[in-house]
DNA sequence: CGACTAGTTGAGGCCAGTCAATGTTGGTGG
DNA sequence: CCACCAACATTGACTGGCCTCAACTAGTCG
């Protein structure tokens, strides 16, 4: 197996040739920074090396391109090694949605597994890259490795557990209270991954958090506007700086 | 083992002494009127006879009682034999959303998967029977039956692209359209039950609709009045009609 | 520099929510 | 069987939150 250079610049803008400490070229479960929150969490050894074998190789993508589309066979899932994407499902009279928002260590492409097409179109928010999970090789590995089964469910049972959450915020909270839940899940996501839960960049526009939290981006900037004002946080731009999280988690219905 | 005919008399208010022909105590998948859309689709003979074995029992619940509650730690799921059950999602500060209604044939309890306990509470519109599948059983099923185990995914799967679609209705639609939405999800569901889809009778109040579709009862109302009106469809209390699916479709944003 | 994309802010309108009164249905007990 | 009550449903009048439309600013890139 030839291994290929890596790490790869990636920062979207950094045109600056980025030193690369050690071409880490095959993607190795073992080595990677968001394994405790992918799919070979609590995984042993032998068992993260037969992953390692289930994994076809990495897929770059740029921004704004897209990993797959709606109809297209489904085949794999992915595993954001780095990088963010947003999920967009479409009605047949072109209105669309975004449904969610990915980051380091999801998975991605369980939408394909009902209908054996994918039902969604994942696009990434900057360059990142995905490992390629085939399917077909990782039903084969659960076959005999329960723990592995058992992150299989469990990732499926998120998106539907997500899914949920969802239609109780787009069913019954108003505008402020959504983009209050949708912060403060940043914020913990972005924890879990070892950022600061306080400050972070929107990867995202007004516009594509307009449509995850069924809004538009009028509202959704005035509503940053209005936090700001109200000092439960700083905007500037994708610039965020929570300012004070037990005003937002009010805000939130406690559900942040 | 003995087998059940399976016609229990479940009616609501019957509160006449029931005749049950047969006392049919164990449930068999092969005799079910339902496992077209249940679990075991595309399952061979013997592999049945195995699903046969997993099945715990069965529960009956009556009209308003509760399959399980938020928080309940995870052991099961359950598949809907008779009845109807809708699926409740609660927010910390009380408020709560219905996230699904759920017909024979249809796995409830998936929602416990991810954090070991239920997320949600299922309670029945009707008098309703599940089989109850222990999980862990069933798992060990899968790892022996690959069709099983794809069944299974599909499953779970199935649950997150529903979620993915309620979000597109809930972000993007007007309270017409959902409403058509609604009632034309409603007739496909009836149709492949061998039911009319013309002519329906709803399980649900107009209260449980609206919390589904994001709206107030008042508004479901009126949607129902008008849509008559316009000789979309006949109301009678819970009794439906629909008269113009083309438009009823096209007001669906053909997504029905 | 112009063209473009992203974001902010304001004014006004509309859809669905709120509040309230009334009608209908179904289960219960006399 | 009927009377009663509670739950469910309908309809109207009014309100308000978010959308629409529009103008303007800031930053980016060829």
């Amino acid at each position: 197996m030839t291994r290929g250079v890596a790490s790869v610049v990636l920062s979207a803008s950094a045109a600056s040739p980025n030193v690369i400490p050690y071409c880490d070229l095959a993607p190795h479960c073992v080595s990677c920074s968001v394994r405790e929150m992918c799919l070979p969490v609590g995984l042993d050894g032998p068992a993260l090396g037969r992953l390692d074998n289930v994994v076809a190789g990495r897929r770059r993508i740029r921004k704004k391109g897209s990993l797959y589309r709606p109809g297209e066979p489904f085949a794999c899932l992915y595993a954001i090694r780095v990088g963010t994407f947003k999920t967009l499902t479409l009605a047949e009279d072109g209105r669309e949605q975004v449904t969610g928002f990915y980051m380091g260590g999801e998975i991605l492409g369980a939408d394909g597994i009902e209908e054996n097409r994918y039902s969604c179109e994942a696009t990434a928010l900057e360059d990142s890259e995905v490992c390629v999970l085939p399917f077909s090789l990782l039903d084969e590995l659960a076959h005999e490795v329960p723990s592995l089964r058992r992150n299989l469910y469990k990732c499926l049972a998120r998106d539907a557990c997500q899914g949920q959450k969802m239609m109780l915020l787009l069913g019954s909270m108003c505008a402020e209270e959504r983009l209050a839940v949708f912060l403060l899940d940043l914020a913990h996501r972005y924890r879990a991954r070892g950022f600061s839960m306080n400050e972070f960049i929107l990867r995202m526009t007004r516009e594509e958090i307009a449509s995850y939290l069924g809004l538009k981006l009028e509202t959704v900037s005035r509503l940053f506007s209005r936090l700001q004002g109200e000092g439960l946080l700083q905007v500037q731009g994708r610039a965020i700086k929570l300012l004070d999280f037990s005003a937002l988690k009010r805000l939130a219905g406690s559900s942040g």
